[in-house]
DNA sequence: CGGTTTTGACCTGCGC
DNA sequence: GCGCAGGTCAAAACCG
């Protein structure tokens, strides 16, 4: 223990006060506050008393060494004034251990020690000695004092830490985003160009099909390609704003993706004119239609809620509805081309009925993520199911059929001209007509659609995208002149009729096991006693698919419109 | 003061 | 070509 210490004075000079004064104690290397008792100008004879204040956290390995340490302040102090009868430092170890009042303030890590010393019990002089109550309130105030300090770094700290924290979750935030759409456009897109290439061998008359994408979500994207020109320029001749959550994927064509994205929403006359020499793509790009999504849910609200920032920025009375239409267009980053209307029902105005358009170009908070994952798997269902074909627009309903159950009004998807459309319908209640399969129905946990609509719409998402996997499964059915491709590319053989091949795959155990392990899997692993997974598809009069769902409080419903 | 909403004007596609 | 309807623009108003 080093001996050596450094103090201002001592004892302090007659006409200097060190109250409140510091000395640095190289034993624990810090500093220590001289309390005005030690500084007392009174003569170091008879009792005494002098406290000292430090703030080291672990110091009672040091109490020892600071006896010692007092004991040599009151020898030195004896012998500069030549006591006769000066105890030598043992006889002041001895004192300073039978009369010393220690306290180790242990929660603010302020070490206090107060040392009552005489030199002779027996004479005791209060004159001399401070008051005792403003002794400890100085020392309650000097403890306060370090532990206000001590809380404020504290603080500042849990701050750094929450900021770092933070930080983090909206790093987490960005690469779970970019990893999910990443995710679900491989899966959809590989199952699209699969059923896309085997429709151009079926049609191997033309020489070169024209092969075209439309990939639509609030959090997807829209991509066209056209293998004759897979080019396509912006107005400007810029470069469109990338996203950096749809860039992920379709490395190769992101530039036709983009500027197909900007292009739909720029507005086909704006290319045209800007633009002349595409005209000869103008037909090209006249059918790449710009699908929606509209979802209708009961609120008295003006909109609803679902997570994206959004501006207005015109209204219009729309023909045959006495509500005015309102458009919106997303403000959560600059140029994004995502854009929404809302309007209520006509019929019935408690319904808002918001279309969704676009794709976002940023990634989406977790909030913003269910309604835009769930339109935009709805709007990829739909397109996918309705590329073009020999016989024109094909109706996707029947896909849309094929996996949510029990469909007569929860999801309708109209491919009709000029915006294919998708609408989830978050209004209505079950149809008990439409589950009369107890033992195959699939229940989905959703709360009053009416009044929860956000946890419905969370769940939207998980359900379009599973039924992503299994969709080209119909895809082929919407199609009649590609039923027997799509059965061939599904199950290997070929299908007879429309009614076989909706047959086959009706019975296709794997399907419906695959189709019910992707929905119990979604609801929480088939564990939560809440959810009755069971799903059976049903094969409808009209040819269609469907499983059976049924909730009480909540469905899922897809219509065909047999078109 | 910056962002948002309002609202009339404007543009475009489409049907006749 | 004209009118209609849907959609967008942009200046003014509004708001926090």
């Amino acid at each position: 223990m080093a001996e050596s210490f450094v103090i201002n004075s001592f004892p302090p000079p007659q006409d200097h006060q060190l109250y409140d004064q510091y000395f640095y104690d190289n034993r624990v290397g810090n500093y220590c506050k001289v309390e005005p008792a030690l500084m007392d100008s009174s003569p170091p004879r008879g009792n005494f008393q002098f406290q000292l204040s430090t703030s080291m956290h672990d110091h009672d390995h040091n109490r020892p060494d600071e006896m010692d340490f007092f004991a040599r302040k009151i020898d030195d102090h004896d012998r500069d004034h030549d006591h006769d009868n000066a105890s030598d430092g043992d006889d002041r170890r001895a004192l300073l251990s039978r009369s010393s009042e220690i306290d180790f303030n242990v929660n603010t890590g302020l070490h206090l020690l107060t040392a009552n010393t005489c030199s002779d019990h027996s004479i005791v002089d209060d004159g001399i000695s401070p008051d005792s109550e403003d002794k400890r309130a100085k020392n309650e105030l000097v403890a306060l004092q370090a532990d206000l300090e001590r809380t404020n770094i504290e603080n500042h700290r849990l701050k750094d830490l929450l900021n770092e924290a933070t930080s983090n979750y909206n790093t987490l935030q960005m690469h779970l985003v970019t990893v999910m759409q990443q995710q679900s456009h491989k899966a959809a897109d590989h199952e699209l160009e699969q059923f896309s290439d085997l429709h151009a061998r079926k049609n191997s008359g033309a020489s070169e099909v024209p092969r075209q994408f439309i990939n639509l979500g609030l959090g997807g994207q829209i991509s066209s390609e056209t293998d004759a020109e897979p080019s396509l320029s912006s107005p400007e001749g810029g470069d469109p704003i990338r996203s950096p959550v749809s860039n992920m994927d379709h490395l190769s064509k992101e530039d036709d993706v983009d500027q197909a994205s900007q292009n739909a929403w720029m507005g086909s006359n704006k290319v045209s004119r800007l633009n002349p020499s595409k005209s000869v793509d103008q037909a090209t790009e006249a059918t790449i239609r710009k699908a929606r999504v509209s979802v209708r849910a009961r609120s008295e609200a003006p909109m609803i809620t679902d997570g994206c920032q959004w501006r207005k920025y015109g209204q219009k009375i729309a023909k045959g509805n006495p509500c005015p239409r309102a458009y919106y267009r997303c403000t959560m980053a600059t140029g994004c081309p995502v854009r929404k209307q809302v309007q209520r029902c006509a019929d019935d105005r408690s319904i808002l009925i918001t279309t969704y358009e676009g794709n976002h170009n940023h990634p989406l908070p977790p909030a913003a993520m269910a309604m835009a994952s769930s339109t935009s798997s709805a709007a990829r269902m739909l397109l996918s199911g309705s590329m073009p074909s020999a016989d024109g627009i094909i109706n996707s309903n029947v896909l849309a059929r094929s996996f949510l159950p029990c469909s007569n009004n929860m999801a309708t998807i109209s491919a009709s001209a000029p915006f294919p459309t998708v609408t989830l319908d978050l209004t209505q209640t079950p149809n008990p007509l439409d589950c009369q399969r107890p033992q195959n129905q699939f229940q989905l946990p959703f709360q009053n659609p009416q009044q929860n609509f956000a946890s419905s719409a969370a769940l939207l998402p998980q359900i379009f995208s599973h039924a992503l996997h299994n969709q080209s499964k119909f895809s082929g059915l919407q199609m009649s002149q590609d039923i027997e491709a799509a059965a061939t590319l599904q199950f290997g053989h070929q299908a007879g009729s429309l009614a076989e091949t909706v047959n086959a795959l009706t019975a296709d155990p794997n399907f419906t096991a695959a189709l019910a392990a992707a929905i119990s899997s979604v609801m929480g692993g088939g564990s939560n006693p809440n959810n009755n997974v069971n799903v059976t598809p049903i094969t409808t009069n009209n040819g269609s698919v469907t499983t059976s769902n049924n909730n009480k409080n909540g469905n899922i419903k897809v219509t065909n419109s047999g078109n």
